[in-house]
DNA sequence: TGATGTTACGAGGCACGTAATGATG
DNA sequence: CATCATTACGTGCCTCGTAACATCA
């Protein structure tokens, strides 16, 4: 291994920017600040420092937003926490894998399949402490990444032959079905076999990031008359039905048209030494 | 976005992750202290705290080497100080895109057309501060990462129609000639026309990390008898001709027989944001 | 005027160096 | 016994909280 990694370069304290990030998002000092436990004060001096240390202003204050400089360190840095979580994770359980199974999925990753799976390893071994966590597709990779789980099931649309364009490697098919523009049953082009989405840009869409994230169509072309941040399909299918928009999901959810060269699949990713029943689990999962 | 990046989880400290890698690389907490230019205690202190902190030993003394744990915290510690210096330079090179031009290759992916367009870049922009560094790949990609160098030349042997397996995307093919294997003038194997890499099992082969690093072959079965770290080629051809063993390289540096199935083959990777002058460099070199 | 970000200042903590101690080949 | 890692201890820096101040809706 070479000396690669070298002397100079003073460090990017990752407190502030574990505080950046917390500024970024919620778009407030104070409310970083109750967020991280710290005072605002003491928030308006890691960001000050920051700005110092790499000589650009980040934030703009009132209102605060990301300056352009910013925006790239938003990138780098949310990205940087999330290794160094996996960094200490990936280390502690190498020293003690975990008797538990952390179970983590995106709302439309759920089926019957991964249902009798979970049924069946928690059968085989009787007192195993089991945890299911249900979030959109970032939060369930970050936990993948940081051991929070042991197992992730992450759902998306792609086309019939691309992987699931996921941030980490090493994601294996469990299940596949058909993409569909759900409609209401009184709708125009109910009737239709397939469709393009050529042929709904005149239509209004639900932007829905938990469920049913688009983030890889050219959705940015589709008018998104309503937004949907929970993770219930059912409510996300009562919109529809109710007519406030619609949204594509997997066909095996929703009645709906076909979209022909655009598949739903469901991946699985298992984070390496998460212990033996994780790796049961997997088993049941990728396996026939 | 989410707010993944959640409250919980203590930072793993980037100094002592950098102290961690300075001694595991050179083997010894004393080196690693003249290096980092700390004192002996200071590293031992911060190797305590780190180990501490994470509830494991990392490293054994007397001798030092990496414990599995450890083994696991420097394949991670590595690449966050990568994508953290990654993480300065692209926000400093966004306030201030740099005028020179830093060009960085490992030793084999010199060539005249190489040669030619720096040659043609420095008197399109008269007074241009260039600046070219060479070393082993490993060096390279991180340099790039980093924006210390804002053109990498990366060469490497692979299957015809793999890319070169690199740490990061966006890498764009060059160059591409055949492998051989160089074999002295006098060698019995010097007549045939093409080699299996299996017919060579019997063979002293040279390790050189830098100049030709075969990582992805399985070079583990082969013998090695003499390994070379300088980033000479002419030092390595003429050890190769004194018979001290033998070694892959592309066709255009040496003769020898060819190897089927592989392919030596120049990548380029632009660090972006890195100026006019360095995108300007990568249109010659990737175009006709 | 109230909410929110900044500046001033002091206390506490912590990370380093010096120096003494311990272990190992 | 020389080299190398650890422990003890003191000092200086640095970061945080309190509190006063500034600024914008």
């Amino acid at each position: 291994m070479s000396s690669a990694v070298g002397i100079s370069i003073a460090d990017v304290e990752p407190h502030l920017l574990r505080t950046f990030v917390a500024v970024a998002e919620t778009g407030s000092f104070s409310a970083a600040a109750g967020r991280l436990r710290y005072t605002q004060s003491a928030v308006s001096q890691q960001i000050a420092a920051l700005e110092a240390d790499l000589g650009t202003p980040l934030l703009t204050r009132r209102p605060v937003a990301l300056t352009p400089a910013g925006e790239r360190l938003h990138r780098h840095a949310a990205i940087i926490l999330v290794r160094l979580a996996a960094a200490r994770a990936d280390v502690t359980r190498a020293v003690a894998p975990p008797g538990r199974l952390a179970v983590g999925l995106t709302p439309l990753a759920w089926s019957k399949r991964v249902s009798d799976a979970l049924t069946r390893i928690r059968a085989e071994s009787a007192r195993l402490s089991s945890r299911v966590l249900v979030a959109d597709r970032d939060r369930i990779v970050a936990a993948s990444a940081t051991g929070e789980i042991d197992i992730a099931l992450v759902d998306g649309f792609t086309a019939p032959n691309d992987p699931l364009p996921l941030p980490v490697a090493g994601a294996v098919r469990v299940a596949e079905d058909g993409a569909v523009v759900a409609l209401p049953r009184d709708h125009p082009l109910a009737g239709r076999p397939t469709l393009q989405l050529a042929d709904l840009t005149e239509a209004y869409w639900i932007d829905a990031p938990v469920v049913s994230p688009l983030t890889h169509l050219p959705v940015d072309a589709l008018r998104t008359g309503l937004r949907y941040e929970g993770a219930d399909v059912a409510v996300l299918l009562g919109l529809i039905e109710a007519g406030h928009g619609l949204s594509v999901l997997p066909s095996g959810v929703a009645r709906g048209v076909l979209l022909p060269r655009m598949v739903h699949r469901v991946e699985l990713l298992a984070t390496p030494g998460a212990g033996v029943p994780a790796t049961r689990l997997s088993e049941l999962l990728a396996g026939p």
